[in-house]
DNA sequence: GTTCCGCATGAATCGATAG
DNA sequence: ACTATCGATTCATGCGGAA
C-alpha cells in the first residue's frame, strides 16, 4: 500500500491511517502533539465511528507511537469531550487518562475550554455540554513551557481581588497548593499583563466554507505558542480540516499532518499551498 | 459517644463525623445532596486532609449511605478537583467515579464550575486552576429537574435577529450540511430566557466574616433549585461553613447538615439562628 | 474604513418507532 | 431484549454583504 504525501515548505501532509503512518516517524522528532482525535461513535461518515467500548483499546498503540515520537520535552494535548450513552456520561475518557498513564504518560494538566457558543438543544435530564477537555500530558515533570507567550492583558478584577485576600483564603490556598503565597501576590502588583488561567474561552468556528472545524485556530494556536519555539514541529495525527497544521505555519514552526479522509486530506493540501504562497509574496 | 445537635425551624445541624452520623438518617428521605467534601492532602492526616492515594477508598462507604438516604429521583452533586501531586493531576477523582458507578450511582453530568476570580499564583509547569469539577450523580435515568428555575436572559442577539422574520425563519430551515439540525426561528419569538449551558461561571467569595467557604451561595443556590422545589430536604454531610444550609434555607427548603469541626460547627448554627431570626422578623 | 445586520452553522441528545 | 433510524428540540457566533 502506497502512502499519499506531499510536502511543502514548512511541513508535510500524509494521507491514510495514523496508525500505518506514525511508525515512518523517527524518534523524538515532535516538539508538540495537538489532536483532536474522533470522538466515540462520532464523525461517523469521514471516520470509523469507534465504539465507546473499544475507545481505549483503539487509541493505546496509537498512544505508544506519539510517545516514541515526541521529543523528551515536548508535550501532548489532547482535546476530547465524552459523549452522552443511555442517559449517562461513557467513562472512556476517563478510563483513557487511566490508561495512557500506565503507557508512561504523566497527565499534568487538564484544561478546559469552554465554547462560548454550544451546540443548542434541550433534553430532560442535562443542559447544553458548553465544554471540552484538552488533556496535557508530558513524558517528564520537566517540559518546555513558555508562560510568557500567552500572557493576556490585566483585568481589573485583578486590583479588586488582591485587595480583599483573607487570612482564611491564603490558609485554603496553602493546603490545596503547596506552595509559597506571599511572595506570589508580590509578582502581581503594577503588571499589566498577567498570565492567563486554564481556562480558555473560545467560540467554535461555524461558518468554514466547505469544511468543519472540530476547533478554531485559535485553539491550537495557543497551544503551539506556549509548548513551542520558532521552527519546532508540530504533530497533528487526526488532522481533519488542517485547523492545527495552518496555526502552526502562522507561527513559523514546522508541521506534520496526517488525515485519513480523502477529501479531508485534499482540503488540507489547497488550504496550506494557498497559505504558502501568499506567505511567500507577503514576504 | 454523643452527638451534638440542633434543631432549627427548617433543618438540623449535626456536630460529628458524617460516618457516624448518616446512618441515623431514614432511607430516602433526602432529596438533594450538594457538598464540597475536604480535598485530598498528603501532608495532613485528619478529616480535612485524606491522602489522595486512601481517598476513594474513605469516600465509598460514605457514598453508600448518601445513596440510601436519597430519594429515587434525587440527586447528587459532588463538587471536587483533583490537586497536582509531584508534577501531576492526580487521579483520584477519575478513580472516585468509576467507584461510585460501581458502586450503583449513575454518573449522569459532570457540571464545569469555572472560578472567575481564582487564586493568583505562578508556577513552571502549569497555569492557575480556575475550575473545578460540579458532578452529578443521580440513582435513576428519570430524576427531578426543574429546568425553568434556572433561565438565564437571552443573549443580545435575539432583538436583531427577531425584528424581522424571512420566509425561511417562518418555517423549518434544515441545515444545508449533514448536522441534521435545522431551526425555526418563529419559535423564538417572545422568549427572553434561555436555557443555561453545563459551565456555571460564579465568583468565590472572598468576604466571608472569619472563615472561608469552599464554594460561593450561588452554587449550592442555583443546584438547589435546579433539582428541588419548596419544602424539599438538602443534605450536606461536609457543611463546612454552613453555605449550603444557608442557600437551602433561603429557598425555603429543608437542609440537614453534618460538620466534624467543632469550630466551623458553632459557626454554622450561629449563622443559621441569626438568618432564622432575621428571617422570622422579616415575617 | 467602520458599523450594522442577516443568516447558516455546529464533536448533541432523547424518546419513539421500526426491524 | 437489543440495535438502528428518525423527528424534535435549541442558541450564540463569525462571516460576508450592505449602509
Amino acid at each position: 500500500m502506497t502512502t499519499k504525501k506531499t510536502e511543502l515548505a514548512r511541513g508535510e501532509l500524509y494521507e491514510g491511517d495514523c496508525r500505518r503512518i506514525l511508525p515512518s516517524l523517527p524518534d523524538e522528532s515532535v516538539h508538540l502533539i495537538v489532536t483532536s482525535p474522533p470522538y466515540a461513535d462520532r464523525r461517523r461518515r469521514s471516520y470509523g465511528g469507534i465504539h465507546p467500548d473499544e475507545y481505549v483499546e483503539w487509541f493505546l498503540p496509537i498512544a505508544e507511537e506519539l510517545r516514541r515520537v515526541l521529543n523528551e520535552r515536548g508535550s501532548f494535548i489532547l482535546n476530547i469531550k465524552e459523549l452522552a450513552v443511555n442517559g449517562e456520561r461513557h467513562t472512556y475518557v476517563l478510563e483513557l487518562i487511566l490508561a495512557l498513564r500506565r503507557q508512561g504518560w504523566l497527565w499534568t494538566e487538564e484544561y478546559c475550554w469552554h465554547k462560548k457558543n454550544c451546540y443548542p438543544g434541550k433534553w430532560p435530564n442535562r443542559f447544553r455540554d458548553a465544554w471540552e477537555r484538552c488533556l496535557h500530558f508530558t513524558k517528564r515533570r520537566q517540559f518546555n513551557m513558555y508562560q510568557e507567550e500567552v500572557m493576556v492583558p490585566v483585568g481589573d478584577w485583578a486590583d479588586r481581588r488582591l485587595g480583599k485576600l483573607t487570612e482564611t483564603d491564603r490558609v485554603r490556598d496553602e493546603s490545596r497548593s503547596d506552595s509559597g503565597f506571599g511572595k506570589r501576590v508580590a509578582n502581581w502588583v503594577g503588571r499589566d499583563k498577567v498570565y492567563p488561567t486554564n481556562v480558555l474561552h473560545m467560540a467554535t468556528e461555524c461558518t468554514n466554507k466547505g469544511h468543519s472545524a472540530a476547533f478554531p485556530l485559535e485553539l491550537p494556536s495557543w497551544f503551539i505558542r506556549l509548548f513551542t519555539r520558532s521552527d519546532d514541529t508540530v504533530l497533528d495525527p487526526f488532522l481533519g480540516s488542517g485547523t492545527t497544521a495552518q496555526a502552526a505555519k502562522q507561527l513559523d514552526r514546522r508541521f506534520i499532518g496526517i488525515e485519513q479522509n480523502e477529501e479531508y486530506y485534499k482540503l488540507c493540501v489547497e488550504r496550506l499551498k494557498d497559505d504558502e504562497q501568499l506567505h511567500l509574496k507577503i514576504r
